[in-house]
DNA sequence: TTCACTGCAAATGATTTGCAAAGCA
DNA sequence: TGCTTTGCAAATCATTTGCAGTGAA
């Protein structure tokens, strides 16, 4: 059973963003949140809703995606083409791509890699500013 | 008119490649890799041979794309969820991309931030061989 | 002649949308 | 009650595919 009242935490993060606590967004969240950080496409979230019996359907997965997005709390991620996948981690971070297996993983941000961040602003173009910059290594199984 | 004489260069680089230098094939490399560096989408590119004149369907612009990039004489970038860009530039480089405008443009490959790739291996993951680093700057037009 | 290649139209897969019914404030 | 949100099915968009006809060697 999803947490209703007007005052637990779910619901409060929810209105924070200025999205109605509804029961599909409570439970979405929920999945979304209540562990690390994870990268989910609009399929793969659909179909641990299935898996733990929730009832929503594949349309609001989408629109909830990104309507959390638009809100902040989750972070688009462009590595495939053909899918869109979304990350619970919406700090300054960059990506692993398992290219066998089509998983993505968070570059521990203490490494060297993420000194980019500084740097860029150095290159840009004229008349324009950095709006983020997104880094993707990606790996294949070492013969 | 395509040169189709048996000896012309563009006929000798598809051979290279192990393609066939159909008529098609000879117009789709001629308006790709006859100007500098380009940036192109299947639809983009279809539209530049109605434009030339050039006879040609969108699945087989879909399919030379994809032959090409299998041949490396292109590079598929990741930078849009929604559609797929080709570069004709093979080179170890990184891109730019203009959110307002949806374009492409590669840095320039002096820049400090290609020094990633030094750093790249030494952050892998065990048992990973690392197969590419992709850095996409995102822009906006400055306020 | 032969097999690769092309074009068309239908199929696919991910995502979006229209609209009536259901739910929250 | 009144305005959101949801669910379903249909629509869309980019891309792929089946297959009969065309073309290069």
């Amino acid at each position: 059973m999803v947490d209703m009242r007007p005052n637990s935490k779910a619901v409060d993060n929810l209105r924070a963003v200025g999205l109605r606590p509804t029961r599909q967004r409570l439970a979405l969240a929920r999945l979304l949140f209540a562990q690390g950080n994870q990268h989910v496409t609009a399929e793969s979230l659909y179909d641990r809703t299935q898996v733990a019996g929730i009832k929503v359907s594949l349309a609001t997965v989408y629109n909830t995606l990104h309507q959390f997005t638009d809100a902040g709390l989750l972070r688009q991620v462009m590595i495939d083409s053909s899918r869109s996948y979304f990350d619970t981690n919406v700090e300054d971070h960059h990506h692993f791509y398992f290219e066998d297996t089509g998983e993505i993983a968070d570059i521990p941000s203490e490494h060297t890699l993420t000194q980019i961040n500084a740097v860029a602003p150095a290159i840009l173009p004229a008349g324009m500013e950095l709006s983020r910059v997104d880094i993707v290594v990606r790996l294949r199984r070492a013969e």
